[in-house]
DNA sequence: CGAAGCCATGAATCGTGATTCACTTCTTCG
DNA sequence: CGAAGAAGTGAATCACGATTCATGGCTTCG
């Protein structure tokens, strides 16, 4: 039985693999989802059209895997800045909000083929799971908050997707390209936008 | 010189044309746009394929136009609700977004269509039309908010575009198939989310 | 070294759905 | 009525990009 995988051509193999997702993620950050064919990738990963697909089952596997790939970065971000439990929730919440924007703004091209960029169904489907996730690490923020009291009762994961929606929207929206006013204030506004959303207990209405 | 367009022959023109519109945007609120080929419109119209072109030059101008069409619809109904200058800036809000919300549940997969799903870049440039006119009529009504003492000083286009965002990925995003809760207590929650992102003046708050 | 596979290659193939066009049908008016 | 021109038809064509596959080059190990 002569040729078996070792540790070094399996090395390869994965950094191969690795190149293309980098190559997938670089078009997308580039050009956008439209510019982002196999052989585009192909290129700028330095491998022939056809080497993709033996890392690869499809385009839309790979580009579920990018989207995951780019996803976790931005998540593990977001708990690391928001992610911990002893501060207010508020103050989480804030915090949270303010990292979203300052990430979204440092990568547009990017931010907007994460968030809303047309793509391929299969692919949308890694998006909204990304989306989710975003979601939920804010829902889960709203909880702890509801459930210690320090925040009026609410639907923590409709107000967190609300959350999620307006950052998106304000950020990569119709509204994005060429802002008036200069990032930091757009991040204030967005900051305090998030924090009104959120009141605490005493200045809840109830209409 | 034999033939001349007659107000009847134009009329009947008009009629074809308006009913491939009409079958476009059902096949949107049917199958979404995946499902809404050439092909399928012109069935549901029933006229050939080809007579399509005679009054599209193209698929994208075809959905350009119907998207048109429905913002027009969706615009009036808001202008019509929402519109009306005497009312108190946070009640025309309030009832915008709970217009927003009660049409994007009635109709909801038209209302992905509008506001989400993935279409090509050519439709998707006219669906940024429709998400900026929302933006501009819920920022209008911040600025007239603002200009009278009602609401404190802010962005409003930002905010504008966060409300836009904020209930249309609570109502069409990751959440939305199968709701948990009733319409009635997630519209009620998303007013309240509105509410609380527009506070009156004493209740700003500076973080 | 040489057999046995894996891996890479990229031109050719394939599938899908928009678009075309030669033809038919309808309408107008001298 | 019949010519002139417009609208309608739908099968055939075309464009485009994902996917395949026959071939050639590497690695491994007896």
């Amino acid at each position: 039985m002569p040729y078996r995988p070792t540790p070094k051509t399996e090395a390869r193999r994965a950094a191969t693999r690795e190149r293309i997702v980098t190559a997938a993620l670089d078009q997308l950050a580039d050009g956008g989802y439209a510019s982002a064919s196999v052989q585009a990738i192909a290129a700028r990963a330095h491998i022939a059209t056809g080497t993709v697909y033996r890392h690869f089952p499809s385009k839309s596997d790979l580009f579920a895997e990018a989207f995951r790939r780019a996803s976790a970065r931005e998540l593990e971000v977001m708990t690391d800045t928001a992610g911990h439990d002893e501060r207010p929730a508020r103050e989480r919440i804030a915090q949270g909000a303010e990292t979203f924007a300052r990430r979204a703004l440092a990568e547009p091209t990017r931010a907007y083929a994460l968030l809303a960029e047309p793509v391929d169904p299969a692919v949308d489907a890694e998006r909204l799971i990304f989306r989710r996730a975003y979601r939920d690490l804010f829902a889960h923020t709203i909880q702890q908050g509801v459930d210690t009291g320090e925040l009026p009762p609410q639907d923590a994961q409709t107000v967190a997707a609300a959350l999620v929606g307006a950052l998106g929207e304000a950020l990569v929206g119709p509204l994005s390209p060429g802002q008036r006013g200069s990032h930091e204030a757009l991040i204030a506004t967005l900051v305090q936008f998030c924090l009104n959303a959120i009141p605490e207990p005493a200045r809840a209405e109830v209409a």
